[in-house]
DNA sequence: AATAAATCCAAGCGGAATACTTGGATATAG
DNA sequence: CTATATCCAAGTATTCCGCTTGGATTTATT
């Protein structure tokens, strides 16, 4: 089981985002270059970031991104969903046929997986992982 | 994020085989019948449930499969990692270079976030699924 | 006004992984 | 000796992921 590239990218460019809040925006440019990844790969990733109102955009020359709100008021969790989609391990969860038996007896424990994951991602802020703290 | 397949049939089966524990082996075809699964797909699952010590084969006419070990034994957390590999969110948490950035800040998170997965899936034996029991 | 730097947007595309099939060889109950 | 099973190694079709391409639009700077 693994993430996709797109939420770990996304939480580092967030996290650089972070880094430099109330400095201005920063270009994809800025942030591909650091952590060398494709900018125009980074391109759809803020697309989605901005959709999900966790990212504002100046555009024009000297344009670039800034965060929507103060970094201690971004949830990790939010970003990961707005970019991954739901954290949903069997569409067991929310579809109604569990897996073609109705009596399904895993269906919980992909529900409290589930909720384990969102338990951790969700009391996380982007000033959390900048101060290196725990939960 | 979403579980593979492997990870999703192979518990399903496991749970099908200690629902009638002690009562023989069971043919992967019936199996597959029973939740439509290709059964030609299941042996593979099988094989590797079985290279990981979890069931018993019994070759031939009448055979099939077992449990290895009583339901009560039989860790979850153990069929999905044989089905799926290790829990591994991003190469970040056993790799050297992190994220091609030494200065990681998300690192903890993935760990925190991994951590939380198998805390839920390794305190669940098979015999709880059977029971509805919540960990 | 012209230019350069940036976001925006939609589509396409190659490679890898997933989900499954095929074709056998071997074992064993009846 | 035959039917039924596991075993095993490839092959294959499809889907998804990661990324590219080709623009159009906006805006600071010169």
């Amino acid at each position: 089981m693994k993430l996709s590239t797109k939420g770990r990218y996304g939480v580092l460019a967030m996290v650089e985002l972070a880094l430099q809040y109330g400095q201005g925006p920063i270009s994809i440019k800025e942030i591909a270059e650091k952590q060398s990844f494709s900018d125009s790969y980074m391109e759809q990733l803020f697309s989605a970031l901005k959709r999900a109102g966790l990212v504002k955009s100046i555009r024009g020359a000297r344009g670039g991104y800034i965060l929507a709100r103060k970094p201690d008021q971004i949830i990790v969790g939010d970003i990961i969903r707005s970019l991954e989609g739901p954290i949903e391990l069997a569409q067991c969860i929310t579809g109604s046929d569990c897996e073609k038996s109705p009596e399904c007896l895993t269906k919980e424990l992909w529900i409290d997986v589930m909720d384990s994951i969102n338990q951790v991602i969700d009391h996380r802020t982007l000033q959390d992982l900048l101060d290196g703290k725990e939960a």
